[in-house]
DNA sequence: TCGATTAATAGAAATGTTTCGATATGTACT
DNA sequence: AGTACATATCGAAACATTTCTATTAATCGA
């Protein structure tokens, strides 16, 4: 994984509320709806779609449109490569 | 480890010149002074004093003052306790 | 087709981060 | 004590991020 990756990475783990959202992901195993998120955080929803966007950009979660809902999933594989940098780190 | 420490470890690691720092205290393997990160950073000795802090300040490397001089070691630990946060998102 | 619903985008204000030059602090050496 | 050296802090400029309101785009149902 390149720096710049491991950067936008961080970037989007470097915020409470994007936290928040990957923290939900997790209780209700990869099927959060755009329009849930506001029910735990609150924001309004263009900030949430700056989120939601900012997590996509990182390709830590990963976006599926269901006709006019947008239906989210973690991608872990992201996740694992992002963990390996960091392993590679302490050797 | 709480919201506000993974905050504060993944800001610290959204920036590129610290990402730098990193790599390099792993190829030292746990012994950089200051003064040698001049070396391989272009930034001025403030802006790289700075940096410096943020990744003390998010504990994931530790300073031993030396004389007049800094040392600077990694700190596996909280690197694995970040990683740990990570890994639980997962499941 | 029209109105309602859901999400995305544009633009702006507030806030936070990065970087610098200048200066202060702390430590060693003579 | 006085000078030189290493790092930290201050204050400001440039830049990036977060959040909002207003608007747009896309999709569904009647």
């Amino acid at each position: 994984m390149d720096t710049k990756k491991v950067e936008r990475i961080s970037k989007a783990l470097a915020d409470p509320n994007r936290l928040l959202i990957l923290k939900e992901l997790r209780k209700t195993q990869d099927c959060l709806y755009c329009s849930e998120v506001y029910e735990f955080i609150d924001l309004t929803q263009p900030s949430i779609s700056h989120h939601l966007k900012q997590l996509t950009d990182a390709e830590l979660i990963i976006s599926v449109k269901e006709g006019r809902q947008v239906k989210y999933r973690l991608n872990s594989k992201m996740l694992d490569q992002y963990v390996e940098f960091l392993q590679a780190l302490k050797s």
